[in-house]
DNA sequence: TTGTATGCGTTATCAG
DNA sequence: CTGATAACGCATACAA
């Protein structure tokens, strides 16, 4: 017994027309008519049909965004973000927790009534899969030339490892993860280098790795490779907070003492960072800023579906704390001043 | 310019109907035709469109998961659960974050166009709010008769209690939250009670702590209140693995070693509770088993709106890890064993 | 087994 | 400023 526009209608003694009107908010409606209109509506209860009405404007006013099924940390704060700033221009957000794999098809296949997707994680998308207007977050897509939102994830693991050198660490390590195919070098791995390069050292063997995923368990398993080498580091910057979180772990079951014995730092700024022991240092993306360019972003994709895709790099700030934190009195090599 | 059933039906000269039934699977329609209209369907990218269809049936075959928007430990296994569940029984499980306040509003102003809604949370809701069948996740709803799966909390801060207990703690304490209004004992403070009571011992003044909500930022404070206390506890049982990762952090922060100084177990059984160190001892709800029932308990509310209200009480298990481990050297008063 | 016609609740076009 | 009426794309009762 849904009520309709018609029953409200019915019961002000007036056209449907006016009732859509007045709960459109059209301007031209006189102030005695919509008082009327609008007391009918309170007393029948009236809520516009969602379906019908999109049937008939093509429009659903909503966003989905599409995260791995996964428990990560960061999702939940991205997602109230981004709910956040699209609220702020009228848009409902949902969100679709897809596995890794069928990811494709539940992007393909577009399962939700909604005007435009926004895409997290490292999932394989063509562009504008499933015809629909698509904002990529996170990092650029191998080779489409999709709109994308997110850091420069070069340049913040580059940041992290020149923050590792202040503090006095030489042999420093790093962990990347995410599809390796098309990438040439993954970015983490790049900014590394680079940053390592600039001091005048190079990556040792064995002290790049690349984990299948952004697990927390394959943060783990990458570090107790790396804590296994001979040559042990001293410190490790991982691509992401969940990777960080796994390598802590990995250094507590092994005995090994953060910050004094081994430096962790993460990518990403997230809740669950501030919630380990030893405190995680982080390259923070401001997920505001990402968030309202996201929004931006597919707002204008929606409106102009064929104009060039843009990439907009967000800002990211190093947080430091416990975990990078000086290791005065550590036997280290190279320890500067 | 969506293609629409009519599209297929001209390029591949039968009926609208003809191209309907073979799309909906409909059982009688011949080989070749079913290969003919499919072929056609192919070739032309037809793509059914959602919100005709829902219009025509009345129903979306989406459910809402609500959840606060909060970035908190287990809610991403949570909502992994539910659309596996969900995807079993032909339906798909949109996440919908609210803030705790608004989010009253949020729910009575039915916001998305789904047949059933899954309201995780402490959130107050009145049943059938927004004439949406609802089921709740969690604790059971304060006054209302709603449909509500989930674990016996304090069955569940019980086992807890016991389990500390049997380890040799005797000065246990309790954090609980949620909205305390109709309460008159929360869950967990009760079931801690009553393990204690069972084995002769009475809560110690100070020792019973109630937090405004499931933060690890609530935890973290109400475990400072408690190791400033005069008689400082040896344990203390954490209604949720939020505020159980708090308190980790209170204990680590104030130099009290965890477990030999202080034992600390959460109800939940999250992944973040595996990646905390020491690892966190905790509950387990069986998260399967729960979404599974809510999703079954939704379809069932769906088709049978006005039937009474239904509590499933979903199985836990305690997890010992780290975090509760036998401090076998440690001083303390009445160490038994 | 397949085709025709109707209406789901809205918005938009056009007169009044 | 307001009212009648035609779509929007689909599923279904009914007819063939």
């Amino acid at each position: 017994m849904p009520t309709t526009l018609r029953d409200v209608a019915q019961l002000a003694q007036v056209s449907v027309k006016t009732v859509s009107n007045v709960v459109n908010g059209y301007p031209h409606v006189s102030a005695g008519m919509r008082r009327r209109v609008e007391a009918a509506v309170e007393a029948i209860g009236y809520r516009p049909n969602r379906s019908a009405r999109t049937l008939r404007t093509g429009r659903t006013g909503m966003l989905a965004l599409i995260v791995p099924a996964a428990d990560l940390p960061g999702i939940g704060g991205l997602a109230r973000a981004v709910v956040r700033a699209a609220a702020g221009r009228g848009y409902r957000v949902v969100v679709n927790p897809v596995d890794s794999d069928p990811a494709r098809a539940a992007i393909a296949n577009p399962p939700l009534p909604v005007d435009g997707c926004l895409l997290l994680a490292d999932l394989p998308a063509a562009p504008g899969v499933g015809g629909l207007p698509l904002v990529r977050l996170g990092r650029p897509a191998p080779g489409g030339h999709v709109d994308r939102v997110g850091i420069d994830h070069a340049r913040a693991s580059r940041d992290a490892t020149v923050h590792l050198l202040g503090t006095g660490r030489r042999r420093i390590a790093a962990i990347d993860a995410g599809p390796g195919g098309p990438f040439p070098t993954p970015p983490g791995i790049q900014g590394y280098a680079d940053g390592l390069r600039a001091a005048g050292l190079a990556p040792l063997p064995g002290h790049l790795l690349q984990a299948p995923s952004h697990q927390r368990a394959d943060g783990y398993r990458a570090a107790r490779t790396l804590l296994a080498q001979h040559l042990r580091p001293d410190a490790v910057v991982c691509a992401s907070d969940a990777l960080a979180v796994g390598t802590l772990c990995a250094a507590f079951d092994a005995g090994v003492r953060v910050p004094e014995d081994l430096a962790v730092i993460g990518v990403g700024g997230s809740e669950e960072g501030r919630w380990t022991r030893p405190a995680l240092s982080t390259v923070s993306a401001d997920t505001g800023f990402i968030a309202r360019q996201a929004v931006a972003r597919i707002v204008a994709r929606i409106a102009e579906p064929h104009a060039a895709p843009v990439d907009v790099v967000a800002p990211h700030t190093l947080l430091p704390r416990a975990s990078t934190r000086r290791a005065d009195r550590s036997g280290m090599l190279h320890a500067s001043r």
